[in-house]
DNA sequence: CGATCTATTGATCACATTCAAATTTGGTGG
DNA sequence: CCACCAAATTTGAATGTGATCAATAGATCG
């Protein structure tokens, strides 16, 4: 089984789902967090709870939105197409993330969202969101927060394609990633070659022959799938240092119930 | 006299000020317009009308934030310094944007504002800011769609930087620069080859190289700071055309008054 | 007018892409 | 369990792009 079968990109996998808003296991950290205990209550029916395998589409770039998602367990890529047809991964996301809000305030998807492992989702209609927007004004502090994180992630990608060179933009991104999955030394990479470089704005055969140099030397070892960091040292040196985003913003989303 | 010292890049200046909010020119499309004619009624006090010349810094990055800012005429550019000290340029304001308002969620700036021309802010702590966000909901949802307008922009440069070559990225912009600006022939440009080098992730001799190249096919001129787009066709099939951002989050924001 | 900063141009070099081929991996069914 | 296939990865060689280094020209401001 490949790392893009496993749920959660090989972690521990979120407790079993059921329909239970009330009792989702990522509510806390999920948008709802902000909602009184009641509201969520009422959540049960329209929200829809979903498996979904590796490598599929949720919705594409400029279709029409109908509903926003939660991502409860996971891995799944945001990604944009440019004029020449060359893709760019804009972001990950991970346990408790949220996707399509954006058309909130449009009518279309801002971006392709695909499946990098599989996946458990809680689907929220749109319209269904727009009148907790109107009922609960303080939902959108909440909403305000993830979108000034999603902000700092993006600025922090065009720091890096803007200011470095591959093998900066490379080793940056496995300590990023390490560090956001814990921090331990191993870590499930469910991104092909091909699309760390749509991350990273390289080639597959660039980001290749880095990852073959640094095994070579030591610094890192793959196996099914799993990337482990042998020498984080030489790692931070090439990218000239990693330092985590600043998650105020998140941390201290309000909750209100 | 150089365009970085002509207000508003060039452009016929914005009405004289005075202190009064209700009179603002920019109300209607700035932040405020989401508010009651009273409460703005209420603002001239605290906000503060501040004129600056070009090249200064108006705030640093992760210095402590006391003020959020709306730019009422100039042009200033947002940056973010990398580890390795190299530069890059996130966001150009004009008029009616805003900025500093990230502060709401942390403790200090995320970026380092600086001058390009001669610019006409309205200060306002955000002491102020916090206190109008509590006593009027209605507030987040004006600033949600600017966090939006913002999200999408960096996501276009994103995209630019990770996938296209020097010179698809420097056509794009500057077509990108003249639409912003109306759509005119003429544009004022008040970044330096430097500057532009910044926003872009190239050095000066890039960027110098393809104006030069460009001012010799015709494509172009410049004189005194402002730029001639002679053939936008050109610049289009070699950026491989520029598409306006959807702007439905900024255009529909709401109007409460 | 002279000093200083910015832009241009040229020559060379390093890096990353491109094109091509070989190899490995993971999944399939015998 | 092994053989086989398709897909992903790795590796090599050649090319092209943009960076770097260096020198000149031009603009701006006191």
């Amino acid at each position: 089984m490949s790392i893009r079968n496993k749920p959660n990109g090989g972690r521990p996998p979120a407790p079993l789902m059921d329909n239970d808003c009330m009792r989702c296991p990522v509510r806390a950290e999920s948008l709802f967090g902000a909602l009184p205990d009641d509201v969520v209550e009422r959540l049960n029916n329209p929200s829809e709870h979903l498996v979904i395998p590796a490598g599929e589409v949720i919705y594409q770039e400029n279709a029409e939105a109908l509903a926003s998602y939660t991502l409860k367990d996971g891995v799944i890529k945001l990604t944009r197409t440019a004029v020449n047809g060359r893709e760019q991964i804009l972001r990950l996301l991970t346990q408790g993330d949220i996707m399509g809000v954006e058309s909130l305030l449009g009518q279309t998807y801002n971006h392709t969202a695909t499946t990098l492992t599989p996946v458990q989702l809680c689907r929220l209609p749109l319209s269904v969101l727009k009148r907790l927007q109107t009922d609960h004004p303080t939902l959108n502090n909440a909403l305000l927060a993830r979108w000034a994180a999603a902000l700092q992630q993006v600025e922090t990608l065009a720091v890096e394609l803007g200011t470095k060179k591959a093998n900066e933009r490379l080793a940056t991104f496995l300590l990023y990633w390490a560090d956001k999955n814990g921090g331990h030394a191993q870590v499930p990479l469910p991104l092909s070659r091909t699309e760390t470089g749509e991350l990273l704005g390289l080639t597959v055969e660039t980001v290749s022959r880095f990852f073959a140099e640094w095994k070579r030397r030591g610094y890192v070892s793959e196996k099914a799938g799993v990337l482990t960091l042998h020498d984080r040292e030489a790692l931070n040196q090439l990218g000239g240092g990693y330092t985590a985003t600043k998650l105020t913003a998140l941390t201290g989303s309000p909750r209100i119930g």
